[in-house]
DNA sequence: TATTGTTATACTCTATAACTATA
DNA sequence: TATAGTTATAGAGTATAACAATA
């Protein structure tokens, strides 16, 4: 069978993606959480009184696609919002909040290393680097 | 603002393949054709009498999901479909299909070209390949 | 028995427009 | 005037189950 498709770096980035987020899915499965959860509560966590527009302009998500992700997260018990003026209000991690982030980080971390360790030695430094010109620049 | 997404490599993928892809559509709407719509044509232009099934296995794309994709290009009229036997029905270009499919041919080549040079040098042999080993071992 | 093509369905992600209230 | 938060909605992409017909 004849793949044209093989040849494109494009088409492999697209199929790279793809296993990966469904792999790390997988892994996020048992704590109940989607990878856009996931990186909300590393935000969130970091950044303290965060807003969700400015957590969703970090994040390229719409405003309004925004509303069901925090809604989500609030419904779970692991964010609060409280008013930071009379429009904007600022997110935190509850405890619960904060338990959770620390076992999505472990799966992270463990992610993260499952997925350089596929990458050929001679491979691995370069990835990063590239992959960040394809979205930073 | 701190971003600790920043430093993990299957963040940027993600967010590396979404950029790109979305640069590639924008490149594509002028011909009317969606990203899956040119894989599904190189491939069939590549290979004759290939099945709906078979093609979808080749993009990881469930058989349910090619009766829309497949149903769009029939319908403007860049495919056939010819029986092979009482169940299996071999996909092959039109004079139509291979003349979109030569447009696109044009697209994907400026596109990669330009999606490689945006890659540092020093980077730029090592994506391929550790692209590669993320998706296909 | 396994596979092909198909229908129906549902869920996720994403994008746009519009509205209210506030800065 | 611009921004924050929200609602409603629509378009894609993707996943599963089920069915009839055929290999």
């Amino acid at each position: 069978m004849n793949d044209p498709l093989l040849d494109l770096p494009g088409y492999a980035l697209r199929r790279a993606a793809g296993a990966m987020m469904a792999e790390f899915s997988r892994r996020l499965e048992p704590l109940g959480l989607r990878y856009a959860d996931v990186s909300a509560l590393l935000l969130i966590g970091a950044n303290p009184t965060l807003t969700a527009s400015q957590l969703g302009r970090m994040l390229d998500i719409q405003r309004a696609n925004m509303v069901p992700l925090l809604g989500r997260l609030t419904d779970a018990g692991l964010i609060t919002r409280r008013p930071l003026d009379g429009k904007s209000h600022g997110l935190h991690l509850t405890a619960a909040g904060e338990a959770k982030l620390a076992e999505a980080r472990r799966v992270i971390e463990q992610f993260e290393s499952w997925l350089i360790a596929k990458i050929p030695a001679a491979h691995r430094d370069h990835l990063k680097p590239a992959l960040d010109a394809l979205w930073r620049d």
